[in-house]
DNA sequence: GCGACAG
DNA sequence: ATCTTGTCGC
């Protein structure tokens, strides 16, 4: 699927500040897409200074995988808190270019409008993207939530410094540690709730993150160890001695 | 200056 | 994120 190029990617930590700060007026949040019949997850992982990203595709509410794809490319950009979309925002545009399918919604590793700036992660590759967009973190970046009950479902909400809801504290497993969930972009908290419930299949992340998960680190670790097994058999050079 | 701090 | 073994529990 193609997106929007609305500006460069290499910039210094304080352009990116700033620009979130003028792109976060584009983000919209409302219009709950209508028919939600495919759900897409986005992660990256990390190794010897290379990105590695993955998408995976899933039909909803079935949950069955209908596409997925990978890229690599070298870093660019060191992780800073706040601008985590300017270290995985490349490769995770690679992967959804090489898409043949334009997911009906996006679900992030990473805040959506949880954020400083409120322009996280899910709100910037949701904007470029033109596609609703979900920011499901396992821990939070800003605000302040209580404790949900204990049971799945139950969640409180994530309020900022003002006190207004950003996003919330979602216990999506009985007992199990609550996601930070927020919006990013064209979708509500209330959506964001009910599809990532949807979307949990017996484990506390969401399916399609916990498959881009699992691929990413894989194409992560496999060129890592495929590297190494390459120098036990072919030694570059045989040192003198010392 | 001190504490917080997605991945 | 990543470095890392065993271990408690469903």
């Amino acid at each position: 699927m193609e997106y929007r190029r609305l500006h460069p990617w290499d910039i210094t930590p304080a352009k990116a500040r700033r620009l979130q700060e003028r792109l976060r007026s584009q983000l919209i949040f409302a219009n709950p897409s209508p028919r939600v019949r495919s759900v897409a997850g986005a992660d990256a992982a990390y190794d010897g200074g290379k990105s590695y990203g993955a998408v995976v595709v899933f039909s909803y509410p079935e949950l069955e995988i209908l596409e997925q794809s990978l890229a690599v490319r070298e870093d660019s950009f060191p992780y800073i808190p706040g601008l985590l979309s300017f270290r995985e925002g490349p490769v995770l545009l690679d992967c959804f270019s090489a898409l043949g399918s334009e997911p009906d919604l996006l679900i992030f590793d990473g805040q959506g409008v949880a954020h400083p700036r409120g322009f996280g992660l899910a709100s910037h590759l949701g904007l470029l993207l033109d596609r609703p967009a979900i920011g499901c973190a396992k821990h939070r970046l800003c605000g302040r939530a209580g404790e949900p009950g204990k049971a799945r479902g139950s969640w409180t909400p994530l309020l900022d410094p003002e006190g207004r809801a950003s996003g919330c504290a979602l216990r999506t497993r009985d007992n199990v540690r609550p996601v930070f969930i927020s919006p990013g972009h064209k979708i509500t908290l209330e959506q964001c709730r009910k599809i990532i419930l949807a979307a949990c299949a017996g484990f506390r992340l969401p399916e399609p993150l916990r498959r881009a998960h699992g691929a990413a680190s894989a194409a992560a670790d496999g060129k890592a160890k495929a590297v190494e097994a390459r120098s036990a058999y072919s030694p570059r050079k045989r040192s003198s001695n010392c």
